[in-house]
DNA sequence: TGAAACGTTCACGTCCACGTTAAATTCGGG
DNA sequence: CCCGAATTTAACGTGGACGTGAACGTTTCA
């Protein structure tokens, strides 16, 4: 049944479970991002068995990503990757109004301001941590180093 | 009662609901952290209530911060509190062989080895996406350069 | 003194992000 | 054609981190 619409030499399709093995979640995680809008099978087999491309891989680990690091809810995983769609849908259809197309891809400019801005503020608080990990290891080598010559100190005079 | 056993004159005391306020949590929140040991008033009225110190509202907001930036899990936060703790009463109790001393300050200094290296590596997920978001945001200006030169094209053709 | 404001201890409810069966269906190799 | 592995939907369970009453005791202050 042409299986390959113009998509170069018949690009392999990947079942649920080789994904899954690939990015290292469970089949459960990606239909439950399906479920949540996050992903999305480029078909399916005549019995209902979902297919995916490879792409499919670099978008859950962009996912993950999100979700590990950033810590971004699934919802807020969906709206990022809903817009990066929506823009990159708008590059791949010509025409329509030019000042309608800039307005759209404005609006994702502010977006991604605004999550550029998110981010920053996440890596500020994680440089505060980090700070103070360096002042506590600092207290603790002067410490060391107190209790160290205690230790010259007692062994010297024996027992006193 | 002689409420001031030393701690200047008279440190004020608090109740969970100025606590509360102070670093903008429910009273729950307090109670829950005390519950899972992350949290313990310094005494408690005749009747029940909690009095913290105000050293408290610090201990929180660090409480806070390793959650919000770090996203220890509260059990994670109680291990590090604890040992923080614990090396702090080590300082303040004088005596015992100071080389035994000696170990538990390196034990606590592998400790804090530990954790910075993986905030840094939350630090460099965080850097990552950091760099995803400039490169969406420079495709996204090259497009709306050449979006802006499409509109100037058209507006000088007029309808052509 | 008495009522508003605050606090206490249960105990159950909730939301997120899945985990875990269960029962039925489909795919693919021999 | 058949068998076993992979997949499907549907439904219930879980764990962390609290929210939300209910029923009751405590402080405070006019």
């Amino acid at each position: 049944m042409a299986p390959d619409p113009g998509t170069g030499p018949t690009a392999r399709l990947l079942r649920i479970g080789e994904v899954a093995r690939r990015c290292g979640v469970s089949t459960r995680t990606l239909r439950w991002y399906e479920e949540t809008g996050l992903l999305q099978p480029v078909s399916s087999t005549e019995g209902g068995f979902r297919l995916y491309d490879e792409s499919v891989v670099d978008r859950v680990q962009r996912i993950l990503r999100l979700r590990d690091s950033v810590h971004f809810t699934l919802e807020e995983i969906r709206d990022t990757l809903d817009a990066d769609d929506r823009v990159r849908a708008l590059w791949n259809t010509a025409g329509g109004d030019p000042a309608e197309r800039i307005d759209v891809v404005d609006q994702y400019l502010a977006a991604l301001d605004r999550q550029q801005e998110l981010v920053l503020a996440k890596r500020a608080q994680l440089d505060a941590v980090l700070d103070e990990l360096d002042e506590k290891a600092r207290r603790a080598e002067v410490r060391r180093a107190e209790l160290l010559t205690e230790l010259v100190h007692g062994a010297s005079e024996a027992s006193v």
